[in-house]
This record gives C-alpha cells, sequence and structure tokens, in this order.
RNA sequence: GUCCCAUUCGUCUAGUGGCCUAGGACACCGCCCUUUCACGGCGGUAACAGGGGUUCGAACCCCCUAUGGGACGCCA
C-alpha cells in the first residue's frame, strides 16, 4: 500500500494546517497497514512557488514530528513541474487522449467561456460546460487552429447517466453526469492542471489509496473517468471533513490563524499541535484526550473518523499545550523548548542591536524588547488614538500591508521597505505617519525598537498576525468595507 | 441556480438497534486546596435539527424537510 499527501505551496511558504492534517491522516492511514507514506510537493501553476518556499513548508511539517517516505522518482527532486521541459509527460498523456478520442483541443476564449456560464446563470441551468457546448463550427474550429491561437486540451465527459464513486467512509457516492464539466487538463501554457497531474502522478508513483479533503468529492468523477481512459487501475478514495473557522465555513486565515508557523512562533508545542489535529474529527478507542504521534499511529482506524467538519477550537488547543508543558516538560526540558523557541543565540542576537542603542539600563531590555518575545500585543482601540487617520483609512492601511505581505515571497528588510514605500506612497502619506499605527500594532506600544526591523526579526506569520489583531481591536473589517478594499486593492 | 456531503451539549467528541433517565474533554459557573494568581480535586448548567416511517424497541436503519458546508476556474 503507497498513500500520497500533495501540498500545493503557497507563494510565502505558509504550511496551511490543513495540509498537515491531511498528512497526519495520510500518515497513521499508512502506518496501520504497514504501506508507505508519501509527500508531494507539486505545483501547476507557474512559479507560483520557489524552492525556498517549499523547503519551508517541509521543514514545518518536520517540526511537527511528521515523518514521510522517498517516493518514486517520476520526474526530480521537486516533482514533474521543475524539469527543464516543464511538464512535457503530461503533453504526452494529454495527446495521447487526443489520439484516442478521450479528450479535444479547445480554442474557446475566456470571453467566451464566460458568456457560456453567465448564459446557463440566467438560464437557471447548472453551470458545468459540456463538452457539446464548446464545439465551435469546423471552419471556425480551423480557422484558430491554422491562426494557431492559443488552445487547451479538455476531457471528454458522458453527458447524460450517472457516475458511482466509492468512499472509504461515505460508501457510494452517485454524481449526475450532467454535473461535470469538460474539464481542461492541459493549459494553454502547457502546464497539466491538477485533474491531470494527480491522475497521472498517483499511477506513475503506485499510488492505492487516496486520503484528500472533502473539497475533491465533485471532482472524483473526473478522476475516475481518466483512469478508465488511461485503462489504469484508480486509488481507493477517502475523502476527510473540512476544519472549520468557528463560524463553520471552510478554515480561513482571514478568521482564525491558519500556518503552522503561526503556532510555532506562538510557542506551541508540536506535541500538542499534532494531537490537537488527531482529535479533529478522530478519537482514540478509549477515548482519550491526550497521545503522542507513536500512539495515534498504533491505534489508528480510519472507521473512527467523524464526518461532520470539526471547528477550529483555539481555546481547546491552548489547554492541551498546557497540559504537555505540565506533564512531559521537566524543568530541563522546559528550559530547551524555551531555548529552541526564541531564548537562543541567534534569535536574541538579531535583537541586540535594536536594543543597545536604545537602553541605559539593562532592566529596560525586557519592556523595551518584550514583544520579541510575545504572541499577540494587548492593545485596543484607544491606543490608536495618536494616529491621526480616518477609522476607514486606518483599517485599509492595515489590510492593504497584510494582502501586500502574504504576497511577499521572501522575508527581508529590504523587501519589507519597498512594500511599505509603495504603500505610503499609494496613501499619500510621509513613512513616518505610515509607519505610525503599524507601529501600535506590531509592538504594542509607542516607544520601542525600529517597527521595520522589528517585523523582519517577527518574521511573516507574526507580523502578520499581529496586524490582523489590530485590525480585530479596531472593530474588524465589514463585509462591505473588505469588497471596497479588495477592488481598491485590485486596482493598485 | 444546479449537484454533492454533512447534522449528538457553545466547541471537540463517545455512541454502529436494547448497556442511553445519552458518557468524556474544552469553555463557563460553584465549592475545596492555597499567603496572591495559576495548577490540582470535587460538583453543576448544557445536546441526539424537525417530521414521518421500519421495529417489541431507534441517537443509531429508511424517507421528507430544515440548517450548515463544499463543488460548479486555463486554482489546488
Amino acid at each position: 500500500m503507497t498513500v500520497r499527501t500533495r501540498i500545493a505551496p503557497s507563494p510565502t511558504g505558509d504550511p496551511h494546517v490543513g495540509t498537515a492534517y491531511i498528512a497526519l491522516f495520510n500518515l497513521c492511514f499508512a502506518r496501520q497497514h504497514g504501506g508507505r507514506f508519501i509527500l508531494r510537493i507539486e505545483d501547476t501553476d507557474r512559479a507560483r512557488s520557489t524552492a525556498e518556499s517549499e523547503q519551508m513548508i517541509l521543514d514545518s511539517l518536520r517540526w511537527l514530528g511528521l515523518e514521510w517516505d522517498e517516493g518514486p522518482d517520476v520526474g526530480g527532486p521537486h516533482g514533474p513541474y521543475r524539469q527543464s521541459e516543464r511538464g512535457d509527460i503530461y503533453v504526452r498523456y494529454a495527446e495521447q487522449l487526443v489520439a484516442d478520442g478521450h479528450a479535444f483541443k479547445c480554442y474557446r476564449t475566456s470571453e467566451e467561456l464566460d458568456a457560456l456560464r453567465e448564459a446557463r446563470k440566467a438560464a437557471g441551468m447548472q453551470l458545468a460546460l459540456k463538452p457539446a457546448d464548446l464545439v465551435l463550427p469546423a471552419e471556425e474550429q480551423a480557422r484558430r487552429e491554422n491562426e494557431a491561437w492559443p488552445y487547451v486540451i479538455r476531457m471528454q465527459v458522458p453527458d447524460s447517466g450517472t457516475c458511482v464513486v466509492n468512499d472509504m467512509l461515505r460508501g457510494a457516492i452517485e454524481v449526475d453526469w450532467l454535473q461535470v464539466d469538460a474539464q481542461v487538463l492541459l493549459k494553454s501554457d502547457g502546464m497539466p492542471t491538477y485533474h491531470l497531474a494527480n491522475v497521472v502522478d498517483d499511477h506513475l508513483m503506485g499510488i492505492t489509496h487516496v486520503l484528500r479533503g472533502e473539497e475533491w468529492i465533485n471532482s472524483a468523477p473526473k478522476h475516475q473517468l481518466l483512469y478508465g481512459y488511461f485503462g489504469w487501475q484508480m486509488p481507493t478514495l477517502c475523502h476527510m471533513p473540512l476544519l472549520r473557522n468557528p463560524d463553520k465555513s471552510k478554515l480561513s486565515k482571514r478568521k482564525n490563524p491558519t500556518s503552522i508557523n503561526y503556532y510555532r512562533r506562538m510557542g506551541y508545542l508540536p506535541q500538542a499541535v499534532i494531537n490537537y489535529l488527531g482529535r479533529m474529527g478522530w478519537s482514540m478507542p478509549d477515548e482519550r484526550e491526550k497521545f503522542s504521534l507513536d500512539e495515534m499511529m498504533a491505534h489508528f482506524d480510519l472507521q473512527r473518523v467523524s464526518l461532520g467538519g470539526p471547528v477550529f477550537d483555539l481555546g481547546k488547543l491552548t489547554w492541551l499545550n498546557g497540559l504537555y508543558i505540565r506533564e512531559d516538560l521537566d524543568d530541563q526540558a522546559l528550559m530547551k523548548a524555551l531555548i529552541d523557541w526564541a531564548f537562543n543565540e541567534r534569535y536574541v542576537g538579531e535583537i541586540l542591536p535594536q536594543v543597545r542603542p536604545r537602553i541605559e539600563t539593562l532592566s529596560e531590555v525586557v519592556p523595551l524588547a518584550g514583544h520579541f518575545f510575545s504572541g499577540l500585543p494587548p492593545i485596543e482601540a484607544s491606543d490608536f488614538d495618536s494616529v491621526k487617520l480616518e477609522s476607514e483609512t486606518l483599517l485599509k492601511l492595515l489590510q492593504f500591508l497584510i494582502w501586500r505581505l502574504e504576497t511577499l515571497p521572501a522575508w527581508h528588510k529590504q523587501a519589507l521597505l519597498d512594500e511599505v514605500k509603495l504603500l505610503a506612497a499609494y496613501f499619500e502619506l510621509k513613512m513616518r505617519a505610515f509607519l505610525a499605527p503599524v507601529f501600535i500594532a506590531i509592538t504594542g506600544s509607542s516607544a520601542s525598537t525600529s517597527v521595520m526591523d522589528a517585523m523582519a526579526i517577527l518574521g511573516s506569520d507574526m507580523t502578520r498576525a499581529r496586524l490582523r489583531h489590530a485590525i480585530e481591536v479596531l472593530g474588524g473589517i465589514s463585509k462591505k468595507q473588505i469588497k471596497r478594499f479588495e477592488k481598491q486593492y485590485r486596482e493598485l
């Protein structure tokens, strides 16, 4: 048996707790059956991630204590997409499908596709575009082909009848073929979509079981169809429930800290985090709350997964973390944990140059730089009174900064400075004025070390978390506001 | 809009037809311990979404409704 977790890396290298969650269950399932568990970091979107951000993700998973096996080499160290002839194996498979009549070249433009979807929406039909909806008149098709228009390769799908896919936990799931669209397999840039890559890779890697998120259920018919087209054995599927925000929507960074690095920076212990994830939608046979990864693997039983989407409860995670500190760490181990976390030469060494020019006695260090060893600063709305900005502008400033920082591929002071300069110009503010609220949000006071350096030292996750916290403290952003902000941000 | 998946205390869950007057954990409240605060101990409030079946018997099986979520991209 071989199971795998696919990881789509983010530009910032944020490993999502949802990724770790799925990986955890894959690992336990594989070990329960003495099978292999492999990780596959893949990105079919050109240059969305870097080797560095991929490393960050692996590093975080390792921090959690997750282990994985080396997968068969079906395309180089970073997966097939990073080869010089990016995606060429998928081109071959896609063309084979075209030759066999299971896929077709589609020259439709995105404007035409939008119009088709609009029309269906207006007519109250299902939104899936079927092969028949996409055909062009023969002569138009020929013209576009001759003029070398960009094209995609789409899969053929039946337009009637039902498809039955089996799920290890949910049993048979019936989907009307009418609901399944002529999925793009190969994009016009020659890169495969997830759907093609997923099927081809899993086959080449000999994957026998796939545990993935519930959001993939609706794609399962497409995948099943592709396996059929290729004449390959399909892996057994299992769809795990999705982690939720307190309002029950899919866990998102807007409403919850979702980055593993955030929990690491906040001083959560990896054992506690992995234990907590193991309690999401799953329970030990004896119902104990506290268990190690090894114990979970030893007692794992997929049938004990419960299907209701569990709400990620920070309070309970925090309690569990405290339990680990009290019960599992003696003074020496706690000391080591603290040193690993922040009280080490590397981290403190970064802070000292910020502190030295600003102190006259050593006892001033903690009041001045204590925030480097804290989580979210205890601020309230009135702390921003000194900032001479309209409340809407203030929120917008903080939100725009978060958005810019989210897409920052490398976290260096210079890059941060560039972002801040750009935004200060956009808001028509002097750097000093622009940074005033940022300073309070980050350091929690109006007198501390330089805020740009603080952000650089604190890192991406903690910086963004504090900015988000400031927005929260200021009363948050309403749905209407966020829409307006998004629009303005796109124009930036 | 169409389809798919789900639904036990506020939250995580136990429960796979009689052991359920529904158990545990977090949170909350009270009491005890304690030179403070925690920790710890004891106790309390609190749930089978609703309606129909099936059955001697239903939290558990079936159907309908409601609610929540997800999918419907040249994202993954």
